[in-house]
DNA sequence: GATGAATGAGCCTTCATTCAT
DNA sequence: GATGAATGAAGGCTCATTCAT
């Protein structure tokens, strides 16, 4: 019973990111996400107490997967640099092979969905990589400025350059990665 | 017979990036913007083709504003990285003073909404920025990669920490920005 | 100035009868009248009190028009299957020449807005026609019936033939016409 | 999960019956219709696709029920006379017996709503009656001509008749029903 | 007279959600 | 648990008509 569970839990998530890339969030109806995941609307209802609760439980979805990705081959005892370029290189790859989930983040989080996150628990999942920037603040190792500043120059142009909305013909190649990688540290580094 | 009325016309355009931004496409109305604005919803139709052309329409018009405002001071016989400099205040002046333009901006380029805008039309605001850019490169000035890496490195770590969604607490003054320019032209410059 | 206004009216006339023949009551707005007529939705109201007489007024204007025709070559000096053939084809040659006005006029009275023409003024351009049948009753040539069955006979069977709508590939032909008077006074002749 | 009702679904085809004939197709809205029929708009939808469907198979159903009408009694061992009386009959019955669905369907199938419908379907039902006629016209009892000429004679003044719109007073008696088929018959036998 | 702007009311339809099985 | 039926409320849009020029 609990496969059958999942299976249908799966299948409106996906549904969810599909329909509101699509046709966005003004468009998307339960019934549609329903009929999309081949579920019947009241079935919905199982599983979600609402459409806000919805949306926002597979925003949060997302936003978990994202950060287990962004750690794998996560190791503190390498030098800063190459602990960054490591997330550095995650984040494209959960991008490149997840452009859905991507599109569907980047929707939401400028949408006023997004206030109803709870901000802390997402967070958390990027805590690591946050400790290593400020270590690298310590150590004098990157510029001792503004956190936000820093990870507007180190997070913000690969979601930028991963988005086909803001850079339509931008090819997601390893070469490409490690360029982009090469500006981000010199923005930041001492 | 009675004339268009510029104020009307306004006050949809107020109207909507108001509404828009407090509560999303999915909530916003037409009925609710033309409350807003003061109007009956049949005379939004009068200055309006439907609910999505007043969509784009608030996009559009918010984007020329901002690339007037992008040119401003605008000389291109000084220093490149003076010129960068120049525009990269300008933006940061457009986004502090019209801090519900932006965030209407931001929503709107994100959603598939942002796929029924005539995008040569939009980016042709920007092509002096774009210019300067390209003779950085030929010059040895600016690093020679893909242009997309640039612009991501120049003007999306600004719509980043401008964007009180994303960075909530980080202060839209004279020095952060100085100290952000630095870091975008750290890893711009050859 | 006369002529200006004449020409106005007659625009909404057939106008009118081209659109509620081809999109019917229901579809058939003040506005799109107006547009098919080429003035503005305001003046039709100069012409006209209100929607509702537009179309009744459209309606006793076809049967005018018909009446008219129905008398041509009328001489009640004839013998009487003489006069019925002639009415006969009076009524197919009006039928023929007007299609649009004889089928706005099957829909018009086929419907509640048939409640509102004053009925008497409409059957008295039709008149002289009946006078003949209550003669050829009198005299003995004409089957001494209900009279709403004798023009069942006469009047209704050239009507359903000339419809379109209920037969779809009658050819209105010379001959068609006299083959059908034919059985029509087969029908009501002693 | 719950059926679907065979009364909800009864009474939406009366509601329309009736709202049709008091009102026109302009004056009726789905909203009156769901109202007469005490089921919510919404519901409506549950069982037509849209207000068009509704009103088209509402006509379809009626001609099922009238034909169904017509052929009671048929043999078609009788004479040839006999079996176009008792044709006859029926038809005078039904419309006696349902004259809101008489009167619904001369309205509708006057209005361009009538093109929507499948002719041969609703044709198929009155099949019988048309062999005989040809048979009548094999066997020369009946004239030899085109068959619409035929049947205006023998289906149309019977439909005039039975409308009181078009004749007001006329009493649908046992006696005028038979005056006006010798009628009929004379028209069209040899 | 002639017109496009303006509008409250109402259109058809779909919505998010609950009910009954 | 799972579902299609059921619905009041609301959606986007157009209506018939009047206003202001």
């Amino acid at each position: 019973m609990r496969v059958k569970d999942e299976i249908k839990q799966d299948a409106l998530f996906e549904a969810t990111v599909k329909l509101i890339n699509e046709i966005g969030f003004a468009a998307s109806s339960v019934s549609k996400i329903a009929k999309q995941a081949s579920v019947s609307p009241a079935t919905l209802y199982v599983y979600h107490k609402n459409k806000e609760e919805l949306l926002v439980s597979t925003y949060v979805r997302i936003k978990q997967l994202m950060g287990l990705s962004v750690q794998e081959n996560f190791d503190d005892r390498q030098p800063i640099r190459d602990i960054l370029k490591q997330v550095w290189a995650n984040i494209f790859s959960f991008v490149a092979e997840h452009p859905a989930y991507f599109q569907y983040m980047e929707q939401f989080s400028n949408s006023p969905y997004s206030d109803l996150v709870n901000k802390e628990e997402v967070e958390a999942y990027f805590e690591p990589v946050i400790r290593i920037i400020l270590t690298g603040i310590e150590l004098k190792i990157i510029k001792d400025v503004n956190f936000d500043i820093l990870s507007a120059f180190i997070f913000f142009p690969i979601m930028a350059l991963a988005n086909p909305r803001h850079c339509k013909n931008f090819e997601l190649s390893q070469e490409n990665m490690e360029t982009a990688f090469n500006l981000a540290w010199d923005a930041i580094r001492r």
